[in-house]
DNA sequence: CCTATATTCGTAGCATGCTACATAATTTTT
DNA sequence: AAAAATTATGTAGCATGCTACGAATATAGG
């Protein structure tokens, strides 16, 4: 019998699950999953002007699925456009007050989902899960959080 | 600084890699990603008549999702739908010649994928990712592939 | 038997993901 | 400086995911 285990088939269930509850746990923040994770990176990263294409590289996502997520961010308030004075193709994101106040009770869902995910896990396993997570990332392709960008920094 | 690393992006990044290079790679077959796992668990499972409630279980899918993939399977040819005699509620899901001409094809792609993404970890890493991505699926409240549906063997 | 409940599947409507193609602005080449 | 290539973003169209709701069948209780 040769049906071995998939990697790919397992992340992409668990990732369907942990999708379902993040949705369902950031519900009543007017917020999907996906937004959720984007805000964070926005609320997290204001030190440097961000754009559409900082999120793209962030998440492996496509550009018209990041267009998609700050489309319905802006029409529920929480973000504003700005064109990007160094480069006028770059559209630079701000978010608003409203996004900054729910900040703090939606990073605490991600980590009562995260929270869920790992009961039961000694603290070596989760540092191990994290680490093999980052390698396989690295393995598709995938830059890690603390990914550098290629020169952008200067720009405002 | 308390942005620590979260599970929930990390395993939505690489389910996002891994299925874009899942796309790319059965495309020549003529089946998406999700297709092809939807496919090759049809195939795995010609013992007992497989209904859609069962990929829905498998995949922790709701049953629309189910029902689109499959109505393009079937558009396609890969399988064909015949009512349940035990029970007309549930429709069979049958797989055509086509879908086991193609079996061998997308599960060689499935395995490359998978050794793209553990490249360079050791055989025991490999198992413990598989160990703690089973770990969190329960946590999750996805069922293990190997799990056992309530009682409907014995129909045909 | 007959009503109430549960289960399976269908459709509508939307958010999220993609590729392919187009446009505008920047950068590089000549 | 003008042409070519690169980069950032936009839109169209589709597959994949969801919730909410409805219809048909099956099961349980009175």
């Amino acid at each position: 019998m040769d049906r071995k285990q998939l990697i790919g088939p397992k992340v992409k269930t668990l990732s369907n699950a942990m999708d379902q509850e993040m949705n369902r746990s950031t519900a009543e923040l007017d917020l999907t999953g996906s937004q959720a994770f984007v805000l964070g990176y926005l609320v997290h990263h204001t030190a440097a002007p961000v754009y559409p294409r900082d999120i793209e590289r962030e998440f492996v996502f496509s550009h018209p699925t990041v267009s998609g997520i700050l489309q319905r961010l802006e029409s529920k308030g929480f973000v504003v456009f700005q064109a990007g004075k160094a480069d006028r193709r770059c559209k630079q994101i701000i978010t608003t007050e409203l996004a900054r106040q729910r900040h703090e009770a939606m990073v605490r869902r991600m980590y009562e989902v995260d929270a869920k995910c790992t009961a039961g896990m000694a603290e070596a396993e989760v540092a191990e899960l994290h680490r093999l997570l980052g390698v396989a990332m690295v393995n598709m392709g995938a830059a890690l959080s603390c990914h550098k960008k290629p020169g952008r920094e200067e720009q405002v």
